[in-house]
DNA sequence: AGCCAAATCCCCCTTTTTGAGGGATTATTT
DNA sequence: AAATAATCCCTCAAAAAGGGGGATTTGGCT
């Protein structure tokens, strides 16, 4: 079976030109790469895309007009079998995770070099996902807990039952203990949380990452 | 200013031996790394951490006796500015984000090359987070949302409030809507998601990537 | 041996929340 | 015109949450 090499359509959303025309030119030199086309806007580009059929889209995160973010989610509604990947200036940790929760499959830093880019590009079309350094960074740091908790082992494995939305008297069950340690364990949560209500102690433990 | 490169210590922990071996040898034929002791457990390791004072361990995830992924919290005890790389043969989705979250720094395939090891090892100690592709593949693919949602976007950011411990009337108040609007959605929700209370709405919900 | 922190269990009490059963109204979109 | 989404209304009983006061036992560390 002799299998053809099948040309990668590219996408360009990025609003400077200078990048985006940089881009365009190293992205068409490679072989089995093209441009299908660039556009500045992502107000630009929707109405085309279902023409371009690209299988990946480079969008930039800080645009003018709609945010690359917010675009995310109307492109995969167009394309939905576009890959998106990010580009940005800024690693921003919020900004990486709202992408990627929205759908891109990889996030790069501007200035990546060609090679990194091209290589990028065929790791998603591949099913894969690029990450620069600084992002895996990122995303590994916000799995990370905290190793100075206040909260005992114990405390700890009620207080992510309790997050995860079940009732005492569920908890108590399932960890083979009367309902009144449970509700002992939590009363002490709160104390050492210093907060009053289930709520507070879930956004607390989750903000300083004692869950 | 001169500056004087420093030796970076290596502690391998790994049951098997050509590979202990193998790597210990590839590690220690590069200038500047060199690896202090090589383990093939956990219990033997432990020990002798504090003396070899490793600037980044080597850390088999499938080990007899104690598992790599519950040596994590007593190495960071002991060394707590010594970096953790994981190695592993199989990517267990499970294993990956246990290990993440008890503070592994980085997470790489057994069958990388020397050059890739190598640089992961520079990597974490210059704060870096090193990845696999695979690993990268698993880590963002866990922030993606699924796209085919039953829920429309007024329950699932209720969902989303519910899931953090929110009460309904608070829900209501934070979101300027009446508490009987709320109850109306957790019911919508409820039945769409075939579950008859708040845990298994979560569940089911976080299973599904809905939220 | 003695201490302390951690984990367990036992009462009291009131207020709030939850889940389930019925609805209705208004936009928006198809 | 017909769904769909989002809003609001009412009733009801059972469950859960939060706060107050305890006690006991276990394991680890000095």
């Amino acid at each position: 079976m002799t299998e053809a090499k099948k040309q990668i359509r590219v996408v360009l959303i990025e609003d400077d030109e200078t990048i985006r025309e940089g881009f365009t030119y190293l992205i068409n030199g490679e072989p089995n790469y093209a441009v299908v086309n660039a556009y500045s806007s992502v107000e630009d580009a929707m109405p085309h895309l279902q023409a371009d059929k690209p299988d990946v889209i480079l969008l930039d995160i800080e645009l003018p007009g709609m945010k690359g973010t917010d675009a995310i989610p109307k492109i995969k509604t167009l394309v939905p079998k576009t890959f998106i990947l990010m580009l940005t200036v800024y690693e921003n940790e919020e900004a990486v995770f709202v992408a990627l929760t929205k759908g891109a499959s990889g996030y790069l830093t501007k200035n990546s070099s060609t090679e990194k880019i091209i290589d990028a590009i065929q790791e998603v079309v591949d099913g894969g996902a690029p990450m620069s350094t600084n992002v895996a960074k990122i995303v590994i740091k916000s799995f990370h807990k905290n190793q100075n908790s206040p909260l005992t082992k114990r405390e700890t494995e009620i207080l992510e039952q309790v997050a995860n939305g079940k009732s005492r008297s569920k908890i108590a069950k399932e960890m083979f203990i009367d309902l009144e340690t449970v509700k002992s364990h939590i009363k002490n949560i709160y104390v050492k949380l210093n907060v009053h209500s289930r709520e507070d102690a879930i956004k607390e433990a989750k903000n300083n990452k004692y869950i």
